[in-house]
DNA sequence: TCTGGGGTCCTAGGACCC
DNA sequence: TCTGGGGTCCTAGGACCC
């Protein structure tokens, strides 16, 4: 009965799915290094990397991968080796920018948008063939050169009948590609990726699949349902079905940002053992995370924090809030309390950092009846006067005693919080 | 080349309850 | 102290993504 069962489930889906849809992924080229070069074109040609700031390559543009170089490979190696390359700090504001223009141009054609990161996308051009009288390739061929004249920016774009198979496309050719894949001409296409390029599978699973003699996405693709089902957990399930043609994941438009944690961690280095400091570190990133939190208007359940050492062990803690709130103050005693849990005499620490969880809007969070929401709203309004100041003259007017430490010897550049907030006030 | 920072989702197992 | 079965909820941690 449990298999009479399973297949008429089956063919419900199906049934659901049967419509096949033509799902459109569009793939920034190189992205951060594109948007510096579409800023100031004279670098156009030229090995460029982006990453200054953060010690290692975040992108590199093809002619800085034709030397060698990789994404993650330390800012002193690619100037050491290769000093005609030209090393630019991340811009994220101008990302952010492009980003939203990039994505906006799609719409003009579609109304509904996944922007899956700053660099990528999802649309669902289903039916938007008749009415615009263009093939769905003229579609995408159209996207993709309005991009290029008024961006000045490069992506790869894919069209199939999935979001996995038009990630698939998408890499297909690169830089600048765009390629087709039908339901029919699937099978050619994964016969021929390698089953660690699909999107979800990841050096893990890679790992397993080779054991089992499965090399590609086709040798995936053709395994039964059973097999997969019997052998891995639920989101390879979704993979499989995509991959077959069989529509699982939908295309998510969320309209505005929401989160479900924040998280925020800082390495430093020389690595350390310093109490002190690393208590310091974790205040700065309490700050900056509460800061985001409130930015957002969402306030934690729980925090938790963790330590990583020298060797990259990691040792967590949490900690959950009898009165949520995002008051850096309140959180920071909380920490200290908890801090020993995680805490070794004689280990060398690398990184410090923080994730608010279980976030909440603002106005649903209430507080206990003792005495506790007052003096929470109390801080919640000072920080809030706070952040309007930090927004009138720029970043960190202020901050806790407990931070300063950490608040020395610090490069200043542009980070992911300055991004989030010209995402806001764009 | 000794390795940054910010996210999401799923699962196994424990706590607790009837 | 050992004896059942079954359910829900929560948590920590793993795996993956950009």
């Amino acid at each position: 009965m449990d298999k009479v069962f399973q297949n008429s489930i089956l063919n419900d889906k199906k049934n659901n799915n049967l419509k096949t849809k033509v799902i459109f992924h569009m793939d920034g080229d190189a992205f951060f290094v594109g948007v510096e070069i579409a800023k100031n074109p004279s670098m156009k040609g030229l090995p460029v990397v982006t990453g200054e700031e953060r010690g290692i390559v975040s992108a590199l543009s093809y002619e800085a991968k034709a030397l060698g170089i990789i994404r993650g490979m330390p800012i002193y190696k690619v100037n050491r080796d290769f000093p005609n390359v030209l090393v630019l700090p991340g811009d994220y504001k101008s990302y952010a920018r492009y980003s939203t223009m990039m994505f906006d141009i799609v719409r003009r054609y579609v109304d509904d948008v996944e922007e899956y990161s700053i660099d990528e996308c999802f649309a669902d051009l289903t039916g938007f063939d008749l009415p615009l009288k263009m093939t769905y390739k003229q579609i995408v061929e159209r996207i993709k050169r309005e991009v290029n004249e008024e961006l000045g920016l490069s992506v790869s774009v894919g069209i199939a009948p999935t979001k996995v198979l038009a990630k698939v496309a998408s890499k297909w050719v690169k830089p600048n590609g765009l390629t087709v894949i039908e339901v029919g001409n699937a099978p050619d296409f994964l016969a021929k990726t390698p089953i660690a390029k699909i999107w979800g599978i990841g050096p893990k699973a890679s790992i397993f699949l080779k054991t089992k003699n499965i090399q590609t996405a086709g040798d995936f693709a053709n395994k039964s349902l059973e097999w997969i089902k019997n052998n891995l957990s639920k989101p390879y399930e979704s993979i499989w079905q995509e991959l077959n043609g069989v529509r699982v994941l939908e295309i998510d438009p969320k309209t505005k940002t929401v989160y479900s944690s924040i998280q925020k961690t800082r390495s430093f280095h020389p690595n350390t053992n310093s109490r002190e400091f690393l208590l310091s570190e974790f205040s700065k990133n309490i700050e900056d995370a509460c800061s985001k939190a409130r930015h957002y208007k969402l306030i934690p359940k729980k925090v938790s924090i963790f330590l990583k050492t020298k060797d990259f062990k990691f040792t967590t803690a949490s900690i959950t809030l009898s009165s949520p709130t995002n008051a850096p103050e309140t959180i920071v005693s909380l920490v200290i309390e908890k801090f020993d849990e995680i805490y070794s005499r004689g280990v060398l620490y690398r990184t410090t950092g923080i994730t608010l969880q279980d976030l909440m809007p603002n106005y649903v969070s209430q507080g206990d009846l003792f005495g506790g929401v007052e003096s929470v709203n109390k801080f919640e309004s000072i920080h809030n006067q706070i952040d309007s100041l930090e927004h009138k003259f720029g970043k960190k007017v202020l901050y806790l005693a407990s931070t300063q430490q950490a608040m020395k010897n610090r490069k200043v550049g542009t980070d992911y919080d300055d991004f989030d907030r010209d995402l806001l006030f764009l």
